[in-house]
DNA sequence: TTTTGTGCAAATTGTTTGCAACACG
DNA sequence: CGTGTTGCAAACAATTTGCACAAAA
């Protein structure tokens, strides 16, 4: 019960080439498979499921195992290039560390999900700090309630 | 993707009976299954996952059926008597609404899990509320991040 | 040529559903 | 007695694992 999650520090890689430099780095080989779960990421700019990945993104990547890319999604992880976050119930989102480490809202009622610079919620983690002496982090796990709209369309 | 969870307004039993009266109120059968999930969490007095519910607490009671006791814990929390968090990754834990402390604190690193009582995120949940307009709430999913312990351990 | 990584199948975990038999009110 | 509930089996979703084979380095 001690499983720590997303702990790599974040290797933002801005493109293909330099996140496979990254691999070699790492002593990591470069295998195809490897290099389109890279491809998906850098090609959909959004955070996706491992799903959507193996699904080869609706025929603009080739197909590739589910297994294949949970194993590499986690390697990946490791060496700092990708994170993920839960949204709630379903599917892990997996996103490159180069596209921002946000901070995630997510309204348990739409399903809306606000992505906002860290900084934006400085001020929120110390007051938590201060109120409970931990130190708050919502890119793994996102803050639920409810989105601005839902909250006024209720008492 | 809208499905709206622990929306029930808390209806707290303090005891069996109660609680009892609180399904009879609301038309709805005190079948032995029922009763024996209601039991197991006045008897733990701690959250508990819907398998160690099923398993009888250790012998403390008979063996329920895993899907039964699924269902019974959402009819539990339609009626208000029961809620339910997601602590990280693993099981949903369930509890009596009268079981106070609602919020959730959650260490990425240990596992550690903090309660709090409501009003001591108010401030918290104000101030959210300025930042990104979101109306915060713990109760459901818990602010993840690292206690006061792993986060003094670490840089 | 030696690992490391792949693909496929099967196992796991947590939860839900279909359905005939059952028992609460 | 009639409908809400149960129990069992089976389906499900997300993720993981075992293992023989393929392919980077």
């Amino acid at each position: 019960m001690s499983r720590s999650h997303s702990a790599a520090p974040a290797v933002p890689a801005s493109d293909l080439e330099e996140a496979v430099a990254v691999l070699r780095g790492s002593g990591l080989r470069v295998s195809s498979a490897r290099r389109i779960v890279l491809e998906a990421l850098f090609q959909a700019g959004e955070p996706l499921t491992a799903e959507r990945i193996a699904g080869g993104l609706d025929g603009r990547l080739p197909l590739s195992d589910i297994a294949s890319v949970y194993r590499n999604l986690e390697t990946l992880e490791e060496v700092g290039l990708v994170r993920h976050v839960h949204l709630g119930h379903g599917p892990g989102l997996y996103a490159l560390t180069r596209d921002g480490a946000q901070e995630h809202l997510l309204c348990d009622r739409c399903g809306a999900v606000m992505s906002v610079e860290p900084e934006r919620l400085d001020a929120v983690r110390a007051l938590i700090r201060e109120e409970t002496g931990f130190v708050a982090n919502f890119t793994h796990f996102p803050i639920a309630g409810l989105c601005p709209e839902c909250a006024d369309a209720h008492p």
